[in-house]
DNA sequence: GTTTGCGTTTGAGCGCGCTCCAACGCCTAG
DNA sequence: CTAGGCGTTGGAGCGCGCTCAAACGCAAAC
């Protein structure tokens, strides 16, 4: 099963530190069990954003969400799995327009699926590119902890006494 | 040297691809040739950010420039490098006023030491934690690249043919 | 002398992603 | 019957980090 690689990945990407992990590995791999139908305060909980969020979304046109006899909002199960997989997208950075226009492709059929993997790709790399950025600044904040001198400037020259 | 340590930690840190290393390593290490005093046309070149953003930022309290007989700003090496902490700091996701408190904590005197050092400590945390969450939905994309079905759903179940 | 180019200032505007407000509806508990 | 709680709507507002407009100054080039 490919789960089991999935979240040996996502331990072993994780690392030492946090309660985070846990949590993330859930959502990551933890949508066999949705109900069948959930409220918008449900799915809110669900995916720790806000109702005003869900509508949000709603409005931007990145999902149709059905309605009970009172106006209410009805999420089923396909649509929540599409949430999940939007707010892990904007989690990692992807814009709205880029997930407006993503969702534009699933929703005109199959035939975009090229397209589609294009958007993820390139994500993909923005991810990435990101991942080096806040690696560097993370040694560099890391040796300027180490060398503190007190100086806003150079954290390469003069480190002074800690 | 510690430079050279530096180096090599920021090169391990990059990896494979990209012209971006090169380029980033040099900023993260390359501070000790900088002219006596600069335009802000040419430190805005060298950060890489508009002379908008420069005097924002000086308005914003980060930096103060002098000015010439016309009333042009003057950037001498020391504001400079204190401005490349910033750019670095800003780069790594650090808010605005965070940079504002910590400014004002370097401006405050020697006896800030250690206050600066927990807001750096912090802020490493903070990168550390973005880097975790990104590793995490870098992990989630690659999945849904390579075993793209087409939904929108489930990146772990239903994978689908690719 | 005028044009070009780079700079200055104050203050307004913008794009993004929410976030909230006001007015209202339905349902249930007390 | 009424109060509380959760939901609805359209539209306004907000916090952030820039980004730009307008009106102006100085100086070198033509």
């Amino acid at each position: 099963m490919a789960t089991d690689e999935l979240m040996a990945r996502a331990l072993a990407a994780l690392g030492d530190d946090g309660p985070l992990s846990v949590e993330a590995i859930h959502r990551l791999a933890d949508l066999g069990d949705l109900p069948e139908t959930m409220t918008i305060a449900e799915v809110a909980d669900l995916l720790d954003i806000s109702p005003h969020t869900l509508r949000y979304y709603e409005r931007a046109g990145l999902v149709e969400v059905a309605r009970d006899g009172n106006g209410h909002r009805i999420y089923d199960a396909d649509v929540v799995r599409r949430l999940v997989f939007l707010t892990r997208m904007r989690l990692s950075g992807m814009p709205m327009r880029d997930l407006q226009h993503y969702i534009s492709l699933v929703d005109s059929g199959a035939h975009t699926v090229p397209e589609r993997l294009d958007v993820l790709v390139e994500h993909r790399d923005t991810i990435r590119r990101r991942i080096r950025e806040l690696t560097l600044s993370l040694t560099a904040v890391e040796y300027k902890i180490a060398t503190y001198g007190g100086a806003t400037g150079p954290d390469v020259q003069d480190p002074g006494p800690a």
